[in-house]
Formats: structure tokens, C-alpha cells, sequence
DNA sequence: TATGAATGAGCCTTCATTCAT
DNA sequence: AATGAATGAAGGCTCATTCAT
């Protein structure tokens, strides 16, 4: 009944204001825990808008996870392509995606792990976007190792699932320690991948005693 | 009906049955697409009486998560602990942990991923137990750095979690592509953390140059 | 856009676009499975002015009703006002009748005995529809009875409303056999009524026994 | 809330009471007018029974339906089993179901026809029951045809479907002309249909005049 | 102990209908 | 005249949970 709700708004407005709603309540309690009613309540829209825009449940929650996760892909990309040296990529990528976590504490922790376990087509949609940052970290470790002269290993791709992997438990070991501060954070992993990798781009490798290779 | 057949059956084995056919529904369907009526049928015990053992429909989620990720924790302890270096405790706890996630490929990426994600006290058990693997790991890291005549860093937790994060990754990439063999993955992973350690524990740290601290 | 695309449509032929597309989709799916969304979709024509045309969903409803019977009407009347006897004109109206079934078989089975079933004002639109059919067949009657020098029988109109349901019977059995030809289903309907008829137009009647009268 | 309706009652015993609530609403208002709420409250029992019960709305209609129509088939072909002559069991058979109908004029206008046009399993079991009735109707023309030392007709069927279709009318146009009596409903069926009959048992056939068969 | 029967609550979705422009 | 945007109101169905026996 809001007189003022009931004007015309712009699409794009509107959307906003759905998606924030949306937003804040999947990283307060979950996507199970929030129901379409409570959204609509708490964006002043009414229901059928929110299908009217985005079709289902699941799409609302696609569009938030659209919207929460794009922007961090970006700031991760624009910090590590300006680096100027293997190392400091890693720095410059480390603090990016730390920093947006850091922003994001609630939504990272929900929408960004929970989504990919729930499966169908928002897990789907992580998938999508956790590729855009895997594939930006494999070029990242290819011309690493192209400039160190090395040729770009087939591993490329392990090592940057490694390191994905690496940084997302620090994230999430963050969040229970929020009184580290994140640039010690980003040093630790910098350490944890660097100093590792530049082993590796010296072609040493570990190779484990004959004796431990045996039957499964 | 036969007498033989009503006979009471003990506790234990009715455990058994519940969380047998429980662990099967959540591994297919996870948890919010599994009803209680469907475990019971499945069970081939009442409703009632599932309540009467777990409490909640939570209460048996994690009665399955602890059933199903403690034995792996229990292989791990024992690969690590039987290894007589540090190189070779890394090979086999990550071909331990490999091992199991092979075994479970279904109930890992559903209970160990999804309950973390859904919060509440299913959660905190994952995030228990994780924990129980990241201490095993701790000590491993400093059982390593005093071998090598380093005083532990305090550094040593953040580098369990990245380990720990590295591995987790690699499994979960392992589950869209289980063509790659067991024992690669976990060269990869030793490769990617030991070579790396080695550095570190001869103390030398990458830092990052002066001009790249600065504002957030 | 070009000036000459957006001249006024008249208003008779926006209402033929509307009726279309809804008579199309009612008959598809009858009237429950079909929302004026669709309705306005598929005619191109906003849902405001469908309700400014027709006032309702029912009104949409009862219009394509009036337009798609009102044609049978007048074919059968004409068909059965042209026929030179009795017998005849009970052939050329059933004959008529059945054509027109078979041109709208969808619409017929849908529109026609749906909308009987749903009550409200479309069934009773479909009743002064049928009434009208009816009093043409009571004319035949009397007109019968009076050519064959007998006082048209008060019995008239029930031998109407016999007449016509064996008819309607016959077209919705033709629904589920339409490989029968229409001019058999045509003699059946005229050897069942009419060799009937030609008895009781001779006055004799069948009473039942006096001791099958009795209380209910 | 109510104590007495939590108390367990004997599974037939609550079938019945929704049963017959359902069957009121039902026969009130049609199907789509009816909401399972509405069923749930005033049977006094709440939804999940409801569906526990009958599966779904479809379900609990077609349970209402079978319950309804069920006993006047038995009727029906009790009545007409008994007759001793053609004619009689004409006349038993239009009365048995005339009173049905008289006994079930709400449900019989609602649920017989409106089930057939919604379409889906409710009308598929319709056409059962019907189809029953049919072959009842079938075997009375049959053994009329033995009788009257005539070998059945391949037209029998039709013939069938010219009766039922005849007395479905009159059924429904008794429903407006409640004053008149069953016993001269009854008396013009069979006029209608038996004395044609009679003229068919002794093999004369209209047939149309040449100039009439042509093109459709 | 063990269970069949029962329930309160809530969720996603859709629709006919009408403002505001 | 014509429309995009908006809404109130249900509706069917499912579920975790608990009596009464």
C-alpha cells in the first residue's frame, strides 16, 4: 500500500533494490533459511515483480551471486595484470580477492561455498565464474613460467586449483580470525605459492622414494 | 509373525541401518532434497523412532558426516604418523586423504562441502573435524621445521590451512575429473607445498618491494 | 516505426485477432490452462485492452464461445429449413451439425461441454446457445406432426432434447473415432430417431405395465 | 485443535467424512471453485491427511467421483437384470438411473460432466464408469436383438451411445424441470428409443435418397 | 519399545485484474 | 487509445515434528 512503492520505477532501480534485499538476507541466513515473502517484504516490492524479473527462487539467487561475485573478478583481473613481476602478481591477486572478502565477509561465506553445494543451475554459475578466475590465474602461472624461460609446464593448471584452493581457506580461515590483518594474510600465501613456485620454475622436483610408489 | 523375526534388535545395528540409508539418500540428493519419511522408509524403521536416536533431522545429518569422515581422519593420523620424513609424511597424508575422497566421492562433495555451507551445528561439526585434520597437520609442519633445526614459526597454522585448502581443492577438481590418477595428484600437491616449504624453512621469505604496501 | 504500421486498427478486426488467438489457445487447453497473459501474447494485443474489449476473462470467454456456435446455428438452420421431409430434415440437420463438429472438433469438445461444465455465465450462455438449437429441432418436430395430420404432441420438446442429446452423443463418441464417416454417423442418428418417430407419429405408444408403476 | 478430531479413527471411518465433505464443495461449486483448504476445514481434518489420503486434488475428486457413481451403475444393472421383457427393461433402466440423478442432482451435474471436460485422470476414469454403463446398455440391446430373433447388429454400439446420450438430456433438462415426474421421463425414453428399436428389430432401414449423398 | 496417524506452518508460484503514464 | 508495471489473493503441496496407542 505504500503510495510511493507503487510508482513507476525504473527497471534498473528496481532491480537494485531487489537484488540488495536479496542480497543481504541469502548472506545473513542461507538460501534455504529465506523465503521469496521476506525478500519481497524487505524490498517493498511486491512478489510477483520479484518473479516477474527474475523467474524463479534460483534466479534471484543467480542474479545475487551475479552481482556480488562479478565485481571481485574484475579487481582481481586489473590487479594482476598491472604487476609488473611473478611475485608481485601474486601479491597484487592475493590482496584483490582478500580485499573483497574482506567487504564481503557474509556473502562470500554463503553464496560463494554454499551455492556450489547446492548444485543445479546456480552451482552452475560458480562453476562459470570460478573458471573466469582459474583461467586468470593459469595465465598468470604461464607467463610466469615463460618469463623465468622455462617452457609453460602441463601443471600449470594443478598449480593454479593449488593455490585457488590455498587462498580460499585462508579466506575462510579468516573469517574466524578477523583480527589478521589482510596484508599479512597475502604474504603468507604469497610465501606458501611463490617460494614453492620458484623451485618448481628451477625444475626441481620432488620425486617420491621408489619404495612409496606401490599399489594403491 | 515368527518370533525370530520381531526379536529385538540391538542398538547398535539399528544405528547401523538408519545412518546407512541416510548416508546413501544425503550423498544422492543432499540434504534439503531428502525427507525424514524417505530415510525412514528407506531404513525400514519408523519415523518415531529416528527421532527417538538423532533428535532432529540435523542431529542425523551429523551423525552421518561423523560416520562417514572420521575413519578418513583415523587413515590419515596413521599414514602421517608411520612416514620417516618430512616429504614423505606430505606424500602419504595426501594419499591418504586422496584415498578416501575416492572412496566417497559422493557423501565428500555433498556432507563435507554442503554442510559447511548450510551452517548451524552440522557446520560446526565439519569445521570440528576440519579442525582435527588441520592440528594433525600443525604438527606435522612443526614435527618438520624442528627436524630441520628451525624453531617453529608462528607462521605454521597459516601454512596447514593453505596446505589444507590446496588439498581440498585439488579433491574437489579431482571429483570433475577422476580420470587423473590418485598418485599424481598427490605429487602434484607434495610438489606444490614441500618445494615450497623447503624454502621457507631455510628461512628465506619473499617480501613484497616497499611501494607495493601501502593503503588498502 | 513506419507511420502506416501504426494506424488505428479498426475495432472490428481487433477483436477477430483477440477472439482468434483466445479461441486457438481455449481450445488447446481449455479455459483453466489458459491466462490472459498468454492470450495477449499470442494476439499481439496488450491485456488492458483485452479487458477494455471483453471486460473479463469470462467475457473473452463467452465471445469466443458466441463466435465459434453461432456459425453452426445458422448452417444447420439452413440446412434443415431447405429439406423437403421429415426424414430428411433430420438427415440434413444432423448432417450439418456433424460437419461443424468435425471443422471444430478442438473447440467443440472444449468449448461446448467445458463450458456447460464450469457454470457461470459462459454456461449459460451455452444454454440459451443450445436452446436455440433446440427450438429449431422442436420446430421440425411440430412441423412433422402437423404434416403427418397428427396434433403436434405436448411430448414435443422431450423429443427434442432426446433428439439433440442422442446427437451430442453421437459427435463426442465421434471424437474418439473419427474414422468413421460422417454420413453413417448421420444414418444412425436418423434410423435410431426418425424410425422411432415414424411409430409414434402413428399414435402408438408403449405403456409400461400397470404393476412396474408403483412408488419409487 | 479440536481434542475429539486428534483422536485416531478407523481409517474407513475418515474416508468417509472427507469424502463427503469433499463431495458437498464439490457438487456446490465444481472443481476449480473448491480449494483443498476449504475440503480440510469443513471435514474437519487437516491438508496432509488429505494428501496422505488421496495423493492430490485429482485424486480426492476421482475418490468423490467413483463414490458417487459407483452405486448407481449397481443400481442400474440391478434394475435391469430383473426386467423380464425389452421394453421393461427399457423403462427399469431409464428409472434406476433417472433416480440416481434425482437422488444426486448437484453431484450429478457437476462431477459426471465436468469431469469429463477438465480432461486428465479424472476424466479418463468418467469415461471408465461411462464406459461401463455402456456395455451394460450394450448387452441389454444385444439380448433385445436374440430375443426378437434377430443377429445382433454391427450398429449396437451406436445405438447405445443414440440411448445414453438420449437420457444424459433428459437428465440434464430434468435438472430445469424439476416438477415433472421421474415415471414420465422414464415413459418418454422409452418411446423414444424403444419404439424406433422396434421398427429396427424388423430389419427396416431409412435410407437417404441418392440425390442427398454427395460431396460433404 | 515402537508406530500409524495427525498437524501447524510455510513455501514457491501463478493469475486475474488495474493503476500511472 | 494504449501500455508497461504493479499487486492482492490464493492455491496446491510438502515437511519436520509429535501425539495416542
Amino acid at each position: 500500500m505504500p503510495v510511493a512503492a507503487r510508482r513507476r520505477i525504473p527497471r534498473a532501480e528496481r532491480e537494485r533494490q531487489m537484488i540488495g534485499a536479496a542480497l543481504a538476507l541469502f548472506g545473513e541466513r542461507g538460501f534455504d533459511a529465506v523465503s521469496m515473502d521476506e525478500i519481497a517484504e524487505r524490498s517493498g516490492i511486491t512478489k510477483p515483480m520479484l518473479y516477474s524479473y527474475f523467474g524463479s527462487k534460483d534466479g534471484m539467487y543467480m542474479a545475487c551471486i551475479e552481482d556480488a561475485v562479478r565485481p571481485m573478478i574484475e579487481q582481481f583481473r586489473a590487479a594482476v595484470i598491472d604487476a609488473p613481476d611473478p611475485a608481485r602478481r601474486l601479491w597484487a591477486g592475493a590482496r584483490a580477492y582478500l580485499g573483497w572478502v574482506d567487504d564481503n565477509r557474509a556473502i562470500y561465506s554463503r553464496l560463494f561455498v554454499e551455492a556450489r553445494a547446492r548444485g543445479g543451475e546456480p552451482a552452475a554459475l560458480v562453476e562459470r565464474l570460478s573458471r573466469e578466475l582459474g583461467s586468470t590465474l593459469a595465465e598468470l602461472f604461464t607467463r610466469t613460467a615463460r618469463e623465468a624461460g622455462v617452457a609453460p609446464m602441463a601443471e600449470v593448471e594443478a598449480q593454479a586449483v593449488c593455490l585457488y584452493g590455498a587462498v580460499e581457506a585462508m579466506a575462510r580461515w579468516w573469517l574466524d580470525h578477523p583480527e589478521v590483518p589482510r596484508d599479512l594474510l597475502a604474504l603468507r600465501i604469497v610465501n606458501f605459492a611463490w617460494m614453492g613456485q620458484e623451485n618448481l620454475m628451477q625444475g626441481r622436483l620432488w620425486l617420491p622414494p621408489p619404495d612409496a610408489i606401490e599399489e594403491r
